[in-house]
DNA sequence: CTGAAAGCGCTTACAG
DNA sequence: CTGAAAGCGCTTACAG
């Protein structure tokens, strides 16, 4: 069957394309009759508006590119649906798809959106993305890109994500004012700097209070639950248990909670746990999980903000927002507290 | 700055345009010499495919749409990976949208797709969406479409979901068969096919063992976390607590077990829960919650080859795929008989 | 306030 | 195996 179009339109109106194309996007010059007529006949033809053929005019999509590790982490899935809200409310759709923190599929996922002329993409980086990997893919087309989550190293671009070296002091002076001395940071991918930055704050926090974090006592893994099980099963292998865990987030410590239950070890009695992004699951586990946000929601509604703003208006220098955390103590990280005072 | 096109490329290799088009989608009867020229010359101009124009010109715009109500709903989180993957695997790029469980937000992102001239598009249906709605959006303009997870009453189109009224059973059978002997329905939407479903399947499970599902047993809620709270305490007023609850879905338990440690009450051991979905989250709760898995990942996976087998064979008759429920039992559902075995 | 014409960047028969 | 020409469905100056 024939496709309808504005030409039908326009004959079933009897006015012309361009006067159906005025109409259509609600120029104010047409008159109310005219603009009505036309109305009439849309309903009649059944004619559905083609936005493919006016971006190919315009040379804008309104679609927006979006390209994520993984949407089953909670932090992921709460930054999406606060990103779609945002750019839905700006008229834009949003074409996503997930790297599984694999570099080689996040290139070639962008490419694709590159050549559907996104008119922006964010992007939380996998792993293993390098500076120059982002000057090529996007950097060389001109393509608005906004970082989000994780930053790359020598990489100039607009970012948004948590500052992740005061998350890291809250959680550590919390666990060294709590009495814990042997501390542990378990899972996250080594090179990542959100990595690194909770590291170097953890460090900064215990040491205020006088506890120093081992060098030793790292054990890096993929930023999920299986990575967290593999981190704790190094960590288990690797001595003693520490007095707390600090974990990269609320999926890896999901992990390692499994874990120390398969080996017989009750988390939060046998071991302190703390954690970083906050997700809705670390308040309602048992016993309940410590946990700095990252805030989720905040990274999608203000970075659809700056993403935005890079549209329009390109030569924009470029900006970094770090959200300030918040920290929630848990029953995770105060048992041995309450053990002292009882 | 003026964009490279294909005419540019066609210059710098000294070709006419249709040969660098042929280059561009790898038909054979290029010489390979000519080939080669073309892609040396794509090099050095940076040229970058437009998905657009080829899509303008074909009608194909190898871009699905889909609408799920929520996605940090982890059953929805898996599902869409899964579709993500199957989908990228044969070229296509998802265009993700949530509709809050809102019909009129659904409606209205749904005529976005297909403005945006989308391929096809995979709808879970909010709770309110009718049949006479999904015909005028989808039907009328003969959209391929898929629908998943939750199925609309006198409404025929492909349909891809867990067996609702097996799982049920299964559920019924165990609980019945575990010794408890009043039981009730929490959260999930009235009217929802897959509530009816699920709750007709209880009935029958519970009933071969001789046990009765009260009608005024049911409480009906959102089908998330903050549902079952609400729900949960509907059920708290209503009059005594039950012998076992079962649970909409594992959001829908998350919030049932937040609410009954508010309430002092301690889930599995004051009473038994049971739940559908099966997340991994259900396995690595303490305690372990009972779970009926409905199969995101299959969900995916199969469903996105029937959506592209209709969108290649558009008068295939309507297909329904149920797929066979497991059931896990965990803790939150055998203290009863262990306290009985002591 | 409305119409005729050019053009966005591709693909697709059709010739040669 | 390659080239010239038409066209996908819109929008945008430019006239009138």
């Amino acid at each position: 069957m024939k496709r309808v179009t504005i030409v039908d339109v326009a004959a079933a109106a009897g006015v012309s394309r361009a006067t159906v194309s005025l109409v259509l996007r609600d120029e104010p010059r047409i008159s109310a009759e005219t603009r009505e007529r036309v109305h009439r006949a849309i309903d009649e033809i059944g004619y559905v508006y083609d936005r493919r053929a006016a971006i190919m005019r315009t040379q804008r999509s309104m679609t927006i590119g979006m390209v994520v590790t993984d949407v089953r982490n909670p932090y992921f899935a709460e930054l999406a649906m606060a990103l779609e809200v945002a750019l839905d409310g700006h008229g834009y759709s949003l074409l996503q798809a997930y790297s599984h923190d694999e570099h080689r599929r996040e290139d070639r996922l962008l490419g694709v959106m590159v050549e559907h002329r996104v008119d922006g993409v964010i992007l939380l980086p996998a792993k293993d993305t390098s500076a120059a990997d982002l000057r090529t893919r996007l950097g060389a087309g001109g393509m608005p890109h906004l970082l989000i989550a994780r930053r790359i190293r020598a990489y100039e671009s607009d970012y948004i994500g948590a500052d992740n070296v005061r998350a890291g002091k809250l959680l550590g002076e919390h666990l060294a004012t709590q009495g814990y001395e042997r501390v542990a940071l378990v899972g996250g991918p080594t090179g990542s700097t959100a990595r690194m930055d909770r590291q170097r704050g953890l460090r900064a926090g215990l040491k205020r209070h006088g506890v120093t974090l081992d060098a030793k006592m790292s054990f890096p893994g993929e930023a999920n639950r299986e990575g967290g099980v593999a981190a704790l099963q190094a960590l288990l292998e690797h001595g003693p248990l520490p007095d707390a865990i600090a974990c990269y987030s609320d999926s890896v410590a999901s992990g390692v909670v499994s874990g120390l239950r398969a080996a017989g070890l009750e988390p939060g009695r046998d071991v302190a746990l703390g954690s970083f992004d906050d997700t809705p699951e670390a308040a309602i586990q048992h016993p309940g999980l410590t946990s700095v946000s990252t805030h989720p929601d905040r990274v999608g509604t203000d970075g659809a903000k700056l993403l935005l703003e890079r549209i329009a208006t390109p030569e924009l220098p470029p900006r970094t927002v770090l959200l300030d955390p918040h920290l929630s103590v848990r029953a995770s990280s105060t048992m041995l507290e309450r053990r002292r005072a009882a």
